[in-house]
DNA sequence: TTGATTACTGATATTATTATCAGTAATATT
DNA sequence: AATATTACTGATAATAATATCAGTAATCAA
């Protein structure tokens, strides 16, 4: 993608903004008054040489007719990642991100399959899942033996180490203070609510 | 806030489409002419009464001047978070949420002053940071002692539990296996980048 | 030093868009 | 049954906004 002249980051960087704070692109008037351009055909120009470049399309004929294209959208979308940096040279601010090793974001999540679970106790601790964590768990109702998920017994959630045989369930939990737990599955109700997938903490 | 009609939720979410997909709002022509009336005026009525319910504010004799209003998108962008449940009660399918506990989103991460190391070692596995977990770090250059953070040591970025006294910085790795490493502010290129204030973990 | 690109001014025709008036008809609400 | 609200048609004036022409000037690379 070709680089943008300071001048025509700026414009970009303007529309930008006014899609986001007001939900609509500027007219190119708009955009003059902003910049202090007397004429409207500064705006013109610039905004062809961004469309030339590929960050916008422009609608001929149609007002505040620009849209910012999805490559541009797209390595802009980073913003609302977290970056994830691997190697920080020697002198280098972090906020020039030189070697960036992708972008952290919870999108991978985002459908409906998912949702997140308080963890309250630390009987998963040796499995690095603390009180106060919230795990991240994908709905489903069945789980291999061994894996970590959330079982519903008796109403209340539970996040461990699930394993079920034929008449019972077992739920270890990963602390050596605490015993595995057995459920009869013909006396007691039980269900598999989704399997473990990630975790988040917030640390003060 | 006032609920809306049929149809004045077809606008409604015609307009958001619109903004999403093509990144401007429609004129009331448009409008119009995708539900098929042949007034400009038809949809005249309506935007007036969506601004009246609170859905957007519209800004007079501006082309495409409607702006979808914070409370009416706020509503909207819990999609894009993970829903935290609480209790489970039974019977109940997870779809079924009733008692949420909020979203987790990692907007509140969101801004320039955060990025993500990704986590290599186990230096620092006592203190619940694992292997190829991901930190997220808020940037700072001065650390409280005793506080997680980013060091810069030679350019090499560690996570540590850092103090600092006026001749040397301690980095304390959180394992009983490896020992302190005292760095000589005199002598190597040291800075603080950060303080850790959450993790994410990808658990397979 | 010549030419290409960038960055502007100023003016104007043309079109896009809003705003508003004067109605009609169907659907709720009291 | 009367009244308000919602949901439209159709027309038009006023204005917002784009598009385009004809230039000037500065910067940068060949």
């Amino acid at each position: 993608m070709d680089k943008l002249t300071s001048k025509q980051q700026n414009i970009y960087d303007y529309i930008r903004e006014c899609l986001t704070t007001g939900g609509y692109t500027p007219t190119m008037r708009e955009i003059a008054d902003y910049f202090g351009y007397s004429s409207t055909n500064t705006v013109n120009d610039h905004l062809q040489t961004l469309a030339k470049k590929g960050y916008i399309i422009k609608k001929p004929g149609t007002a505040r007719g620009i849209m910012l294209t999805e490559a541009a959208t797209a390595s802009e979308k980073h913003n609302q990642g977290v970056p994830i940096i691997g190697r920080v040279a020697a002198g280098t601010p972090i906020s020039a991100i030189e070697n960036l090793d992708g972008y952290l974001e919870l999108s991978e999540f985002y459908d409906e399959r998912h949702f997140a679970l308080h963890v309250k106790g630390d009987s998963m601790i040796d499995a690095g899942i603390w009180d106060g964590d919230f795990v991240i768990v994908r709905e489903q109702h069945v789980i291999h033996n061994g894996e970590i998920g959330v079982a519903i017994v008796e109403g209340e959630a539970t996040v461990k180490r699930i394993t079920i045989t034929q008449a019972e369930a077992i739920l270890y939990p990963e602390n050596e203070y605490y015993s595995p737990i057995r459920v009869d599955l013909n006396v007691t109700d039980f269900r598999i609510a989704g399997k473990v997938v990630g975790l988040h903490r917030v640390i003060r």
